[in-house]
RNA sequence: CGGGCUGUAGCGCAGCUUGGCUAGCGCGCGUGCUUUGGGUGCACGAGGCCGCGGGUUCAAAUCCCGCCAGCCCGACCA
């Protein structure tokens, strides 16, 4: 992935909004945490009629083929000028109704809560406070019980779950296998890689009682595996012909968050680790490397995600690893996201737990290990990234559904277009194109319209009387192309499902082509501290740097930045260290950028 | 864990300063009518251990102490 480095002064504020009025303090925003409605309750209540027919309802499950095909689109489809427009409307402020609330006098600013309920905070406004309204009013999450904890909610979890049909075909494509390790471990495995216990100590759940008594031995709740995965390899490998051993396990880790936030920071998380064992090092480090190349690539492809691949400096590293390497993603308020992660152990872990094998030559070899993963951290990432004042913006390849038909009619005309839509469903579902028809009755169509822009849902078809006399559905995007926004489009309905599929590559294509333009547009080549401070507060910085620990350390506390990675592709440079001036370590230049 | 803020109906809030009427309002929810092409309107209705536990008082949503939870800012992280 290239860096295409920009001068410092091309950066531009995350969200360029002159119309957006004035700031409001975050300490106002406390007033404006958006709950949870009853929405699920209502669309399981809302029976019609022609909801009697099973069939048609939210038909159907495009085929994981279909996903890979959507998710591997060019990303030239949508010329350049068209993807500006975009990013410029992308900042617009969100519902026709948001703007009387807004403005108003010293005390209405005070007053947030006088906004519409119905809209999620501005970007601007407050990035956090918009995070939080989006992943709770599209029914992405609800809180859990216990501090930390998240409930994936339906929505959220299709999405999860297409990420994961996407990962997990890469991983088996390349020869990888599935097994499922315990949630269980013995606290002494931990205690084997000195590193690895050191570090993940702080955030460890252990397990002292169990049957009402207290434990010989405590337990630990992983918050990884590469211990007990690395005693069974112990038991697994013997012979080089046992090698190289390539497994991966989808699973639940828990670590205690002192400061949770849904998906990206919850004590429990849903991820994949992979783990293998090689004979050599360099088997091992190709092995590394496949691992980041899957997740540069569904980031890329699946997500639609901007990304810059590249290793972790010394004091990022994973606790017992050599080399760590990262896929950092950038989110629109110019933080970092690390999207997933790949460690090259050496001999580490082989040594602790005495996974050993017989080389042809009959001695005794240490192997050398890899672990890797992608968690639901992922799905923050989308929603940072493809968000905007509307709510969630959902790339098609992850979108639960990609068309949602709103069938629009009064009195007796409400069955015939109803119908008409759950046959037009139908057909895209053959297609191959996820579907859903909204038939609550209760529901205005200009409530659904809302409603499903603020759920990410990537196109929607309006069939009303006037369509079904002609044949034809008013399509609009959810971004569209073009100024101003709201241009709909008759589309012929026999037409549909091919026009559909090109609609949502482009739109796939668009929204990646549109994160890449933003990251290159955030990331700025600096070559002094106050340049380095300016980009940092908005977005990336790419600088020299001693790779001293102190220095590191100086640089967070006066800007809470940290070095996200060496990117792979930098091209070489060295020189004086952006702070304290001494020679550059790396022999290229380090990504610097506050972080998730 | 430190600093700041907040817990009253599903959600958003008022009431608390100065203790006392039946604890209110908007949205949402239910029923009926009316409506439906960008967040329909009207009527009636349901819904509240006022975060939890103690204390002061004739009397506590209101005052005092403790605890818990959430949000924002710092140290940790996929």
């Amino acid at each position: 992935m290239p860096v295409k480095p920009v001068r410092c002064e091309h950066l531009v504020p995350v969200v360029a909004d002159p119309a957006a009025g004035p700031a409001i303090p975050a300490a106002a925003c406390q007033a404006h945490r958006v709950g949870v409605g009853r929405s699920e309750e209502r669309l399981s209540r809302g029976r019609t009629p022609v909801d009697q027919q099973p069939t048609a309802r939210t038909v159907g499950e495009a085929e994981p083929s279909d996903v890979h095909r959507l998710g591997i689109v060019c990303a030239d489809d949508a010329p350049e000028a068209q993807v500006q427009a975009e990013a410029a409307q992308g900042a617009q402020p969100g519902g026709q109704n948001s703007e009387p609330a807004r403005k108003g006098s010293g005390l209405g600013n005070l007053k947030i809560m006088a906004r519409d309920q119905r809209s999620v905070t501005p970007q601007t406004e407050d990035f956090a406070a918009w995070y939080n309204d989006v992943v709770f009013r599209a029914e992405l999450v609800d809180r859990g019980p216990v501090r930390g904890s998240m409930v994936i909610r339906p929505y959220g979890y299709r999405i999860w779950e297409l990420l994961q049909a996407d990962l997990d075909g890469r991983i088996k494509a390349t020869g990888h296998q599935n097994a499922y390790f315990p949630l269980l471990i013995p606290q002494s495995y931990m205690q084997r890689e000195a590193e690895h216990v050191e570090g993940f100590a702080p955030e460890l759940f252990t397990v002292t009682h169990a049957g009402g008594k207290e434990l010989e031995e405590p337990l630990i709740v992983r918050p990884t595996s590469e211990t007990v995965i690395g005693e069974m390899m112990a038991k697994w490998i013997s012979s080089h012909r046992d090698l190289p051993l390539l497994l991966n396990q989808w699973a639940n880790v828990l670590r205690w968050e002192m400061r949770p936030r849904m998906f990206l920071r919850t004590s429990e998380f849903l991820w994949q680790e992979g783990h293998t064992a090689h004979a050599t090092a360099a088997d091992a480090t190709a092995e590394t490397m496949l691992a980041l190349g899957f997740y540069q690539d569904m980031a890329g492809q699946t997500a639609a995600l901007a990304t810059v691949p590249g290793e972790k400096t010394p004091g990022e590293r994973f606790a017992g690893a050599e080399r760590t390497f990262t896929v950092e993603g950038m989110m629109r308020d110019g933080r970092a996201l690390q999207l997933g992660t790949s460690h090259f152990m050496g001999t580490n872990f082989a040594a602790a737990f005495g996974i050993t094998y017989t080389s042809e030559s009959g001695t005794a070899e240490l192997c050398h290990t890899t672990s890797w993963g992608m968690s639901t951290r992922m799905i923050g990432g989308l929603i940072m990234t493809h968000g905007d004042d509307k709510g969630l913006v959902l790339p098609p390849a992850v979108a639960p559904y990609q068309v949602v038909i709103v069938p629009i009619g009064r009195g007796e005309q409400v069955e015939p277009t109803v119908s008409a839509a759950i046959e037009c469903a139908a057909t895209l579902q053959r297609a191959g194109i996820r579907t859903h028809v909204d038939d609550r009755p209760q529901a205005s169509p200009g409530f659904k319209f809302n409603d499903w822009e603020m759920r990410g849902v990537p196109i929607r078809l309006e069939l009303g009387p006037r369509e079904l006399a002609d044949g034809t559905a008013l399509m609009s995007r959810r971004l569209s192309y073009r100024q101003p926004e709201a241009v709909k489009e008759a589309i012929p309905l026999d037409a549909a499902p091919d026009l559909l599929r090109a609609e949502l590559a482009a739109f796939q294509a668009m929204l990646a082509r549109r994160a890449a333009d933003f990251r290159d547009g955030h990331i700025a080549v600096v070559s002094s501290w106050p340049q380095f401070a300016a980009a940092v507060a908005v977005g990336w910085a790419l600088a020299l740097h001693c790779g001293q620990q102190a220095c590191e350390d100086e640089i967070k506390t006066e800007t809470t930045a940290t070095p996200r990675c060496i990117p792979l592709a930098g091209e070489p440079d060295q020189g004086a260290c952006v702070r304290c001036g001494k020679a550059s370590a790396y022999g290229t230049r380090v990504i610097f950028a506050r972080a998730y």
